[in-house]
DNA sequence: AACTATTAATAAGG
DNA sequence: TCCTTATTAATAGTT
């Protein structure tokens, strides 16, 4: 119905494709209309394109119509599907794992501790120190690559000034990738108060300690 | 198209309202189908007859494009109420709601940081170290009562066999289930060690100084 | 978005 | 329901 027949396969020019779905998702349309008021039939289009932007069209209430398809399929079954309506069991382990997962996560915030035994208790505090741990290593090394790049972008500026002369390279913190957590860990958020030589050892008796104590406490039970 | 225009109005005549259904039908479905494989687009189309019979196309999964239609139109909100016969948007919510709780469930373990921001690592961070306060106050606790109640065992079974005479209180530690983070704290897993009276100053290094660094930092952010 | 040559759908009839 | 066919409707490519 055009200038030359096409081929029946996906268009493969995007703008173009995108046309021919207007103008095809208008006819469709008019068409399901038509039938619907023609020959007093219930008609629901739903029309989900590339993008994934929802075209809907029911000549009653889409509702309506669904309701009415999942009836009739669930009763005709026409084929292997489980039936949507006795999905339950699935629902229901679904149900169960949210309602875990969101337990678990309450727990890890320190919520809801109440029922956990010791031997939880510890095995949750061991989780959360180790997550800790990776969470700092994560932010040094995201800090350290800021400070590094804002070191380039000052040092830049500076060249820029006082041309080629040597600038005084102490100012600078000398910052390297390095993923030894002793070290890397030493870099906290301080970062940005540039307090980084301030007492750098201080801060690791944290998990150090706790550690320890984990796991003394953990082989007497 | 045809020999003539209709009317776009119900069909009077029966059989030919049948005839017509038939043929537009046909056309119907031949156009979904059409536009679902040019334009790549996700088609589902459901036509109850006038009498009743159901008709119906999609270019994938039914359920599928009806589970997407319900997730959206539920989003709109067109009408409050959530179908009973359709669980699938809700299932696909709490699918997910399973995928983001996890997701955080993992970040909090420390897994997968790499497209956090620096400042959702600091949130993180504090949760974390709140989480393990929460949970190392809690296993204090538990252990102190813990201790109290072996404390009362053994100080029955020393009043059994040495009848009533005094005991030796001195070796017994004055526990109570006191909420000062600082004081209870000090009681710590070496309860089941009997390690009590091993340098108790030296264990109350850790929750103390994580403590004092929940707090310096978080003074910072 | 509008135009138009061409193809596609279909109303009526058999 | 299927075939035929005159006619209308849809639309591919163009502007």
């Amino acid at each position: 119905m055009a200038r030359e027949k096409i081929e029946l396969k996906r268009i493969a020019n995007a703008s173009a494709r995108q046309v021919t779905f207007s103008k095809r998702r208008k006819g469709l349309f008019k068409k399901a209309e038509e039938l619907s008021i023609l020959c007093a039939a219930d008609v629901a289009l739903i029309v989900f394109s590339s993008t994934g932007k929802l075209h809907d069209y029911s000549s009653s209430s889409m509702k309506m119509i669904l309701d009415n398809y999942n009836l009739y399929s669930s009763t005709i079954q026409k084929d292997g599907r489980p039936n949507p309506e006795l999905e339950s069991p699935d629902m229901k382990k679904r149900k169960q794992q949210v309602e875990d997962i969101s337990q678990t996560l309450r727990n890890m915030h320190g919520k809801e501790l109440e029922g956990l035994s010791l031997n939880d208790l510890q095995q949750l505090e061991e989780q959360l120190k180790m997550g800790l741990n990776c969470v700092r290593l994560q932010k040094d090394e995201y800090m350290v690559k800021e400070i590094n790049e804002l070191q380039d972008k000052i040092k830049e500026g500076y060249g820029l000034h006082l041309e080629n002369n040597d600038a005084d390279e102490s100012f600078f913190i000398g910052l390297s990738e390095n993923k030894d957590p002793q070290s890397s860990a030493s870099v906290t958020s301080s970062a940005f108060n540039f307090r980084l030589h301030k007492s750098p050892n201080k801060d690791y008796e944290d998990s150090d300690t706790s550690l320890r104590l984990g796991l003394s406490s953990q082989s007497k039970i």
